[in-house]
This record gives structure tokens, C-alpha cells and sequence, in this order.
DNA sequence: GTTGTCACG
DNA sequence: ACGTACGTGACAACG
């Protein structure tokens, strides 16, 4: 494993401990706050990330290349406060007491030192983390150079890689130069180019890459407003850049990488007791013991040099000569399989290589899978990346897993649910080391029972799942598929014709956009970036103005249906005339599944043209669908969880929950409830449960802001304990930094404090919605877990097919209809106990539609 | 590759 | 002053 060389931005930490922390003084009226703060956080990276290598960089008194004065750090612009200035020495006398390599060049700033290192750090191999509060070192971001960004005050840090950086900041690391170029930063004192927010900015650099070229672009591309700006701020922008870029070249050879090897830290200790650090004295002593104890004991594992195993008898060997109880990682990747276990500290790996083309010896992937039958069907235990994928690549060759296994993905995915992708470890022993810090993590966090319980078996039952895939009529399909072109023809020909325009491509929200608000002058609402907004809502509300608004929705849906629907799923039917949705379990933050190539998950039900496409999902001959679908789960959940008497008394009555939402809202009895009453309760209840803001209330029933505000504040003095729940999960989440479900999983929140409005109001949203959506799929994993398992167990050839978020599906011989229903009800209702009953409704019928 | 739109829960 | 309902994936258009 990589070495790693941890450099610290001293200035920037020293101000951020100092700031953060009360102006505490010792005995001796010795102000020590920054001291302390700044050394609690090194030693706590030291105590977390284990670095071979650690260097504190200093800015030196007196101008500095980049002119950047940390007097007038941070927004304030007062000058260093005089109970900070002399803590730096302090700190420093601390520093070299405890034999940490302290680094200052004249001219040059502390972040300019940073990346210096991070450059010579990966010319030779040694993985970089930059601890810095300071935004500008974010360019330094790079595969093997990671900043931890201290956020707020010392302990609130976050991990920034380079998809991080793009993530928060909609940049590459590379563009942050150019992006305060052009936007600036206040509180460094960078100009940037006036009238050019953080918006502009990150869409002129997606669009131009540098900011020179954004500025080459501005007088042909650009107009109005913006072009004058940026016109006018070249110079500005330029020199702003420059400031910002932060210099990898700082005059420092004097010091080698090897001079920062981290040491024994405990010298520092006469300096804790001279200044009356008594909680560091402890916890250097506690490092220092675990510096010493499981460094020898858990030191780094020693890894052999890997065994190549290129023919079918070399493999045997191996795998006959592996310990009987070692759990085995193992990676295939393009070029063939790594493998890896430990064995009493240290470490044996080998690697099957696939032959390349048709020359050349070794084996090809099959026989290399059919070489590992052993260890795939055997009973040690795998550590896998992405088993389920693993699966389907081999399932072809005809090899299966029967070992038990662990996935690392998954793990990856409950400890960081948003991350998207996860790190696919290319050789074995990475994951291996990988999946014991991970499995260690989730032990920590308390997940190890919803990882072993829920996602782990849900594992194989999606495999299942997939491997049944459902069968589609592919003749219904085409029938449907001619209707629709039939009409798309005419319904073209007549908005020509209405529009009064020569064909256009009806497609395009362009072209489309400037025929209606340009050639026709339909009044236009929003805009996009590009244009008009064209999309549905839009048009609805200029239907009534002009005669082809109509048909362009028509038109629009049908030709949805027909792209997305009729092409895309004949498309992805398989020769056994089904089609196999890939389940992705390791996506949504919520801890929902999500179903792709083709998504099952969104096939029409809401419009009647939309709902025939359901015909087309049938039962295989002599076979019935049974399609169980949760009744109100979210609801039945917040009442649940805010233990509400009222909407707890509606589920436990068996009450119909927006109408009783209606009468509590509207004040009348349940009889007297219209049916607008009801679906504008029903709207109210929706959006409570995604975190309910009055705009969004508004925009839905399309009311006014205050009128939805009115109707949110009504419905929370008739349900006042869904408000006391709500709110704790905000408050919950901000105290930790993420929401949580009853089963234990977790989403982290960072947007909860983040300093953006939106953003913030953005987090609270998912707060309130997170711990009901999260608690929902978590329920109906369970119970797909308990039909997928009792199907088996009860020798039913019945098979579960299908989910859609609350709702599952069963093919099932038609003699099993009767044994199913019951099954899938009372595995669904029974997957959790609740202060409500959880209802689910059961349909069979011989296609999707006929369930209905 | 990103944007706009729209299908679902 | 700001400007959004929560969670997904697929397609066509357009740079």
C-alpha cells in the first residue's frame, strides 16, 4: 500500500483553531486556544490516517509572492489579533519538541509549500493529504494528493478528491484558478471579474475550459450585460487568476521527503505540562502506545510478491494449498484475476492473467473462472467488489457462486450512500485491506446488522430477480408501436399546419420554443439557460391560448412512449423474449434500489394511453402475475415515527388518509369532503413527506404562496406531532452530520450546513424526507428477502419478478395463485411492526395492466 | 458530455 | 435577494 505524507497549512489552521475556540489561557495567563485547537487536530489526523510522513508548512513574515497578507484573512479584514500572534511561536517550540519538520520559505506562502510537496510526493509514489482551511488549495486536488478541508473550526473536516471537488464546486481542480478569475473571492482579496458570480463562472468554464478562452469567447459569444462585464474585467480577471494559482516549484531541496518521516511524537510532552495542556498530554500518550503496540503488532501487512498462475495446474496448486480458514479476496478485472489473503501478518497474492488474442499461452477468462470453481463453490469466505456484477459476467461461462461472500461495494455504499461511485480496488490485496477497514466502519456506525441482514441477503434476491427477468409481448409492443406512428404522423402534419410554420423538428425545445414565443408571441414564463422553458407545466397554461398547444402535449407524450417504451424495451428484450433489469443497489441515498437497462421502475400507469403499455408485461403461459403493491407506506411510517395521534388513529381506523387529512385541514366531517378538498390534501400530504416548503406547495396546486403557507400551518395544528418530528430530524441531522433510519442506515447531510441558502434548505428537505423514504425501502427489502426466501423454502415454483419501490411482483403458476397472495401479503404486512397496521393490496391477473 | 423533458414511486 | 417540493433513469437534441 501507498505511503502517505501528510502536510499541514500552519497558518490556516492556526486561524481557524484560533476562531474557533474561546480565548482560553492557562495559569500563567497564557493565551493557548489556537495551540490547542491546532494540535488536537494533528494529532488527530496523525491518529486517523497513520502517515508515514508529516511536515507543518509556515507563511514567513513579510510580503509574499502572491501578496496574499493572513492579516487580512478571512472576510474581516482585521488585522491578526494580538492574543494570536505569539501562539505561533508556541506552537512551533511544541512542533519541534515533538520532532515535526517544520517548513517556511521566504517569499513563498504556506500553500505554495503545500503543493511543492503534493508534486514531489506523487513523483515518487507517496499518496498526499493537505490539511488546510484555506478554499484555494482545492487546485491541488489530485488521484493521489487529497485536501482535508477543515470547514468550520477545527473538528468539521471533509475529504475533498477530485470528484469532490467537482462535486462541490462544479470545477475541476484544475479550473479553481480560473474560477476565481473570473468570480473572485472576497475574502482572500481577489477582484475577479465584476458582475461575474459563482453561476457564470462554473458555466462559462464548463462551456470554455480556461478563463482565457471564456475571455477569447465573450465579445462573439456572449451579449447584454455579461459581455460588457467580461469585456471590461479582462485584466482584472487575468491578474485574479494569477493570484489565485497556487506555485508548485518553491526553492526548498534542501529539504527531502525522508527529512519529514514521521517519528516517536512524545518529546512534546514537557511542552503540553509547560503550558498546561492537560487533555493532549493524554491523548499524545495514548498515540504514542498505539504508535508503538499494533504498529508492530498490526504493522502493515507484508505483502509476497505476487504469484503468476498461468495454467489450469499452477491454479489448482495454489487454491489446494490455501489455509483452510483464510478469507480469500478476489478481483477480475480486463486483464485477468487477482487474488489475495493474509496469513498470520503477512500477505500472498497471485494473479491469473487472460491470455491476449489467440496467440500466447495462459488462459482465456473462461477457463481461468473454471479453474477457480473450486474457491467459488467452496466455503471459504470471498471478499468480493460488486458480486452481484461478478455473477452476471460469469453466469454465461456457466459458473456460480455458492461461497459466502462479502461485498465491499455495499459496504461502501452504507458508509458514503451518495458517493455514486465507489473505488473498485484493482488488486486483490487492496481490497482485501480495503474491506477489513470498511466491515470495521460499519461495525463502528452500527450498520453490520442492516449490511448482514438486509443488503447482503437482498443480494442474492435481486440476482434472482434478474436472472428470471419478465416476460414481454413483443407483438403488443409493435401493435401499440404502429398506433403511436400513425399518430405522431397526423398530429405533426396538423401543428405545421395550426402553427402556420414550415416543418420543424418538433423535438428540438428549441425550435420548438421559438415558433411559440417567438413567431406566435405566446406570452413565456420560465427560461432555461438555452431558451424558453417548454415543458409541460408551460404549456398547460397557455393551452387555452392557442389551438396547437394541445396536440404538442399529445404529441410529446406519444412520442414518449414510443422512444422510451415501445424502441427502448424491444430493443432490450433477450432471445428468451424477456427483459432483465439491472437492480442497482448501491446508488440512491435514500436506500432505494433502482432498475436500469431496461428501468422497470418507471413503465406508465398515471395516463390511460400510457397504462396500455402495461399489456405488453405478461405471464408466462399457465402463469398468473401477482402484483402487491404497500398502501400509503410513507404515511403509515410518518405516522409511525412521529407517533401523531390523529394519523395514527386514521391507519389504525382504516380510514381513507386524505380525505381524513381533508376534514382535519378543511375542519368539516370526512362525509363532507369534495373531491378537490381531497386532492389538494393529498398534495399536502405528499409534500409533507419530501420535506414541505410553501413555494413548492403553491407551485403544485397552483395557488398562492401564502394561501399554501396557511393551508402547511392548518395542517400542522390538526397533526402537531408530524412538526415535532420534523423538526428534530432537521435538528438531529445538523447535530450529526447526517439523518438516519429506524434499521441503522445512514445519509450524510453536509448540505445541512452549508453556508448557500438553498443549498441548506435544500439539506432540511432531505432531512425530513430521508429517515420515511429510507424506513420504506428498508421495509420492503425485507420483505423481498422473506418472499424470495419462503417461495424456495416452500417448494413453490413461483418466482418474485419485479419491484417498484412499494410495490412487488410474483410470476406464478396459476395453481399457486391462491398460496402466493397470501404469501406476499403476509410477508409484506409482516416486514415490520409498527403503531400501524402496514396494508398491502394484492392483484393477479395475466398481464401487468390486468393487475390493476 | 450536458440539458431539457418526462416516465415512475 | 435568493428561488425548491423527495428519490430515480432514458431519450433526443445540441454543443
Amino acid at each position: 500500500m501507498a505511503e502517505t505524507f501528510v502536510i499541514v497549512d500552519g497558518n490556516s489552521l492556526m486561524h481557524r483553531a484560533f476562531h474557533a475556540l474561546p480565548p482560553l489561557s492557562n495559569e500563567d495567563g497564557v493565551f493557548t486556544n489556537a495551540v490547542f485547537g491546532f494540535l488536537s487536530m494533528l494529532l488527530k489526523v496523525v491518529d486517523d490516517v497513520r502517515p508515514q510522513y508529516l511536515a507543518v508548512a509556515f507563511d514567513m513574515h513579510g510580503p509574499t509572492f502572491r501578496h496574499k497578507d493572513y492579516s487580512e484573512y478571512k472576510a474581516g479584514r482585521k488585522p491578526t489579533a494580538p492574543e494570536l500572534i505569539p501562539q505561533f511561536d508556541l506552537v512551533r517550540e511544541c512542533l519541534t519538541a515533538m520532532g515535526v519538520r517544520q517548513l517556511t520559505c521566504p517569499t513563498f506562502e504556506a500553500d505554495d509549500i503545500l503543493g511543492t510537496f503534493a508534486r514531489r510526493c506523487e513523483e515518487a509514489g507517496i499518496d498526499a493529504l493537505l490539511v488546510t482551511g484555506d478554499r484555494d488549495s482545492m487546485q491541488l486536488v489530485t488521484q493521489q494528493s487529497h485536501v482535508l478541508y477543515t470547514r468550520r473550526g477545527v473538528s468539521d473536516v471533509v475529504l475533498y478528491t477530485p470528484e469532490k471537488v467537482l462535486e462541490d464546486f462544479g470545477v475541476t481542480p484544475q479550473q479553481i484558478p480560473d474560477l476565481k478569475g473570473l468570480m473572485g473571492d472576497a475574502s482572500d482579496n481577489i477582484p475577479g471579474i465584476p458582475g461575474i458570480g459563482p453561476k457564470t463562472a462554473v458555466k462559462l468554464l464548463t462551456t470554455y475550459g480556461t478563463l482565457e478562452n471564456a475571455l477569447d469567447h465573450a465579445e462573439t459569444d456572449l451579449r447584454g450585460k455579461q459581455r460588457e462585464n467580461m469585456v471590461e474585467g479582462r485584466m482584472s480577471g487575468l491578474m485574479s487568476k494569477k493570484i489565485a494559482t497556487i506555485t508548485r516549484y518553491v526553492p526548498l531541496d534542501d529539504v527531502s521527503l525522508e527529512d519529514c518521516r514521521l517519528g516517536d511524537l512524545s518529546g512534546g510532552m514537557a511542552m503540553f505540562e509547560k503550558l498546561g495542556l492537560r487533555t493532549l498530554m493524554t491523548r499524545l500518550t495514548k498515540l504514542s502506545h498505539s504508535q508503538e503496540a499494533p504498529a508492530s503488532q498490526k504493522a502493515e501487512t507484508e505483502w509476497a510478491q505476487e504469484t503468476p498462475l498461468d495454467n489450469e495446474p499452477a491454479i489448482s496448486a495454489w487454491l489446494s494449498a490455501l489455509p483452510k480458514e483464510a478469507c480469500i479476496a478476489l478481483v477480475m478485472a480486463d486483464d485477468g484475476f487477482s487474488l489475495a489473503f493474509v496469513q498470520d501478518g503477512s500477505g500472498l497474492c497471485a494473479r491469473i492473467p487472460f491470455s491476449q488474442g489467440l496467440l500466447g499461452g495462459g488462459l482465456d477468462p473462461m477457463q481461468a473462472a473454471h479453474a477457480l470453481l473450486p474457491l467459488l463453490t467452496g466455503s471459504r469466505k470471498l471478499l468480493l467488489f460488486g458480486a452481484k456484477r461478478l455473477m452476471t459476467q460469469l453466469a454465461p461461462w456457466d459458473v456460480r457462486i455458492t461461497a459466502p461472500f462479502d461485498d465491499d461495494q455495499i459496504m461502501q455504499y452504507l458508509l458514503a450512500p451518495q458517493s455514486g461511485k465507489y473505488e473498485a480496488p484493482e488488486h486483490a490485496r487492496a481490497l482485501y485491506a480495503r474491506t477489513l477497514a470498511d466491515a470495521a466502519a460499519l461495525e463502528e456506525q452500527g450498520m453490520t446488522p442492516l449490511y448482514r441482514n438486509i443488503e447482503l441477503p437482498l443480494l442474492d434476491t435481486l440476482y434472482a430477480m434478474e436472472c428470471e427477468g419478465f416476460l414481454v409481448d413483443k407483438a403488443e409492443l409493435e401493435r401499440l408501436g404502429s398506433q403511436y406512428n400513425a399518430r405522431l404522423d397526423a398530429l405533426r402534419e396538423e401543428i405545421y399546419a395550426l402553427c402556420d410554420v414550415p416543418p420543424f423538428n418538433l423535438n428540438s425545445t428549441q425550435q420548438l420554443g421559438e415558433v411559440l414565443f417567438g413567431k406566435l408571441g405566446l406570452p413565456a414564463r420560465k427560461k432555461t439557460s438555452r431558451g424558453y422553458s417548454t415543458d409541460a407545466d408551460t404549456l398547460q397554461e397557455i393551452a387555452s391560448l392557442h389551438p396547437a398547444i394541445e396536440k404538442i402535449l399529445l404529441y410529446r407524450q406519444i412520442a414518449k412512449l414510443n422512444s422510451t417504451y415501445i424502441d427502448g424495451l424491444l430493443r432490450l428484450t433477450g432471445r428468451d423474449g424477456r427483459v432483465h433489469t439491472w437492480f442497482d443497489q448501491t446508488t440512491a441515498a435514500t436506500g432505494r434500489i433502482s432498475s436500469s437497462e431496461p428501468n422497470l421502475q418507471n413503465i406508465p400507469v398515471r395516463t390511460a394511453m400510457g397504462r396500455e403499455i402495461r399489456r405488453a408485461f405478461i405471464a408466462s403461459p399457465g402463469c398468473v402475475l401477482v402484483d402487491a403493491d404497500y398502501s400509503q407506506i410513507e404515511l403509515r411510517l410518518l405516522a409511525h415515527l412521529s407517533g401523531d395521534e390523529a394519523m395514527c388513529e386514521a391507519f389504525q381506523l382504516g380510514q381513507d388518509i386524505h380525505t381524513r387529512t381533508a376534514a382535519e385541514v378543511y375542519g368539516v366531517p370526512l362525509e363532507a369532503v369534495t373531491p378537490q378538498m381531497r386532492a389538494s390534501a393529498k398534495a399536502v400530504n405528499f409534500g409533507i413527506v419530501y420535506g414541505i416548503s410553501d413555494f413548492g406547495l403553491a407551485n403544485n396546486l397552483h395557488i398562492g404562496r401564502k394561501e399554501a403557507g396557511e393551508f402547511i400551518e392548518r395542517y400542522f395544528a390538526r397533526y402537531p406531532a408530524v412538526r415535532r418530528f420534523m423538526d428534530a430530524c432537521v435538528t438531529q441531522g445538523r447535530a450529526e452530520g447526517y439523518s438516519v433510519t429506524m434499521y441503522g442506515r445512514r445519509r450524510p447531510l453536509p448540505e445541512l450546513s452549508a453556508s448557500n441558502y438553498n443549498r441548506r434548505q435544500f439539506g432540511e428537505r432531505a432531512a425530513m424526507n430521508t429517515p420515511v423514504q429510507g424506513a420504506a425501502a428498508d421495509i420492503i427489502k425485507i420483505a423481498m428477502n422473506a418472499v424470495h426466501k419462503r417461495l424456495c423454502e416452500q417448494g413453490l415454483r413461483a418466482k418474485l419478478i419485479l419491484q417498484v419501490h412499494d410495490e412487488l411482483i410474483v410470476e406464478a403458476p396459476e395453481k399457486e395463485q391462491e398460496a402466493v397472495i397470501a404469501l406476499l401479503s403476509d410477508c409484506m404486512e409482516n416486514a415490520a411492526s409498527l403503531r400501524v397496521p402496514l396494508v398491502a393490496d394484492v392483484h393477479a391477473g395475466h398481464s401487468w395492466y390486468d393487475t390493476k
